[in-house]
DNA sequence: GTAAAATTTTAGATTAATCTAAATTATGAA
DNA sequence: TTCATAATTTAGATTAATCTAAAATTTTAC
């Protein structure tokens, strides 16, 4: 695995989490994440091609070798996240930035070694699965909020983004990893639900905040 | 501070360590020691007067603000080689270049709980004074081998460099930080010495090895 | 005090990564 | 099928960071 630069790290892992069932994505949909113009990633692409990052020089489907370099940046931010909550402290809304930065630091011994030392966590504290050393992710065995079945008894396993903005809503709302949930009621207009915590606690959400629940 | 790039934090470290005792250095000497052109030197010396980094715009002498950036990435850096070598059991000679990459991450919150969680290090794994956050260095009170006197005891407190090759030489000899010794000969037409280390081993340096002990 | 040597700067190119604007190509609705 | 809209690519610029070659400046040596 070459040393490729941050910025191709980065079109790596956004194309990785972009990708569709049939393993691929579109130039809109990446300058989008991005924030960059089109044009830009159109030139990237063709870039990303010619180092074997991706399949076809159009088609923007990762290569054998481009996926495993997302799965590895994916294993390396997730290490680190755990890392920096369990050993430093942090709280779960703090991480994700510092993370963006430490996983393109490129050092096989350290890469070898934060795991071993962490006791090779299977998930990350956002509860997002760590990919292995060759890039195979365990089992989530999850479903989303959206999905739930009303009084069916769930535990709160993973949130679908470690935006910080999102994470501190939950806070607020005294959300946490662990925690045993219900949905007691589902409003079908608005798609908003109202969630029994724990037994004890009622807490209502917005469509936009289940979806990432 | 201002987020800088790798690259221009890079240069302010060398011209910080180049500097001599009026606080100033040449364009030559850091081309030397990047193994970059000095035509790219003398191009990057604009910038980063232009930046507010350099006193001069000519004579290569570190602004106040220059100077702090310098210490602050030398205590991220050696920050970040105690970490290694104290957490993640990484080996002395292990930590330098990983350190190199480590000392560019951009997170305030990091360097604060950095030295929390190791309990405030004054020395790093090479014996090296780690800067407080003001950029204060503790004082090392240490001379070199090159002036030790014939005879007088002395503790082994830090290397002159942490390259990994002079580091794996010490290794072989079997010196480490903290151990006792004194110089029992002095070669006078090459500069060589001969150590009694910890009262029962003896040791021959050449003058090379000695200028970085 | 000149002249050679060393040092520094300028000029012009290159590469990665970005942009805007324009041209091209693909999609899809009537 | 055809034409409008959307998506993509091409063309041309820009900026940071580097290079080589040449010009200018400073230092050193006689
Ligand atoms: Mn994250
Ligand atoms: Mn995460
Ligand atoms: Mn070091
Ligand atoms: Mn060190």
């Amino acid at each position: 695995m070459k040393n490729e630069s941050s910025t191709v790290e980065n079109y790596i892992k956004t194309i990785y989490s972009l990708c569709d069932k049939n393993g691929k994505t579109t130039v809109s949909a990446v300058a989008e994440r991005l924030q960059n113009n089109p044009a830009s990633v159109s030139n990237m692409v063709r870039r990303l091609h010619e180092k074997g990052l991706l399949e076809n020089k159009s088609k923007l489907i990762l290569s054998k070798e481009g996926n495993l370099l997302a799965r590895q940046l994916i294993r390396k931010h997730r290490l680190w996240e755990t890392f920096l909550v369990r050993v430093l402290n942090f709280k779960w809304e703090e991480v994700h930035d510092i993370a963006e930065q430490l996983e393109h630091v490129h050092s096989p011994l350290l890469t070898e070694r934060l795991p071993v030392f962490l006791k090779y966590p299977k998930f990350d504290p956002h509860g997002d699965p760590i990919p292995d050393k060759k890039g195979n992710l365990p089992d989530l065995n999850a479903i989303p909020l959206t999905e739930a079945e009303v009084d069916q008894l769930y535990i709160f396993r993973s949130v679908a983004t470690d935006k910080s903005d999102f994470l501190n809503y939950l806070n607020k709302k005294g959300l946490q990893l662990g925690q045993k949930w219900k949905v007691t009621e589902k409003e079908e207009f608005d798609g908003s639900v109202k969630l029994l915590i724990d037994e004890n606690r009622e807490v209502y959400f917005s469509e936009t905040v289940a979806q990432n629940f």
